[in-house]
DNA sequence: GCGGTTATCGCAACCAGCCGCAATAGCGGG
DNA sequence: CCCGCTATTGCGGCTGGTTGCGATAACCGC
């Protein structure tokens, strides 16, 4: 029963051969950790996978849930936000990219589409060859609820 | 009563009267954290601030100089920016504001102008009503010498 | 100045995340 | 189908940073 049909995104027989392409396995945990990213496709934190996985298989780590973490993003197929609360979100890499609009007095989150933050990257990008990576780091402000608030 | 002339400079004397007008006390400890920060001019970590003012008061408590940032912060005296390193810096609040580029391949950091920035904020304001503090976070990505390297 | 209120301190415990190590188990070759 | 190489695991311990708590000491009113 070897890869058929080639559906949509990404088979799940299809990752593993992509993750022995690069001399990694494909081991029981590290599949674990890629179908838990998959249920909850949205942000999720290392914790949660961590132990979401445990409620199933306690024994384990969650330092092997890191570590996974970490593999797969080098291999492009997961990837890490920071948001404003010190703690780093984790989702499939081809969930398509968006960045983050934080809101720091109510804790909002909005997503914006890549095309409003694609200017600057583009100007980075001409003024001082930097190549930005905007969907890396939330923008934290105020959302228009709590800034008409304050200002009333 | 004597709180009163709000110079906009901030003169030793003015900032304790500021700490206290908001019920804040002006403690030593907190004395400390400011002039350490007002000697590394520049983007200093917590860590440096504590290990800086250890080597004189070697009592005090790491916690404390978090805790007082947080404070001096709160009172607008300070602020902090996220590097990428989950590493957060603190500078005195009148110290011009910039934004941040971070290489994550070689971890050069840059400084930008605020202008440069400002049409995202504008942009960000104008269709979600969300006022965007861009210098809050540092932008990542790849810096032009790194980005020609790894292309050649 | 003196005393009471209470912000702040130092301490110890805690939390997310990371690392070194010895044991385990994928994977490719025969 | 078995073997050996080595990536990966689980564990214990560590780091940078945060929090709860009882003790201490600024500040305000008298």
């Amino acid at each position: 029963m070897r890869a058929r049909a080639i559906t949509h995104a990404t088979p799940a027989e299809s990752i593993g051969e992509r993750v022995r392409a690069t001399g990694k396995r494909m081991t029981v945990q590290r599949r674990l950790v890629l179908e838990a990213l998959q249920q909850a496709k949205h942000h999720t934190t290392a914790e949660e996978i961590a132990s979401r996985i445990r409620r199933q298989y306690p024994q384990i780590d969650p330092s092997t849930v890191y570590r996974n973490l970490e593999a797969l993003e080098e291999l492009g197929l997961v990837t890490h936000t920071h948001f404003e609360d010190r703690v780093t979100r984790w989702h499939l890499a081809d969930a398509h990219r968006h960045g983050h609009l934080i809101c720091r007095s109510c804790g909002a989150e909005l997503e914006v589409p890549m095309s409003l933050l694609e200017p600057l990257a583009a100007k980075l990008r001409a003024k001082h060859g930097f190549v930005a990576d905007l969907a890396h780091s939330a923008v934290v402000g105020v959302c228009s609820a709590c800034a008409s608030v304050s200002s009333r």
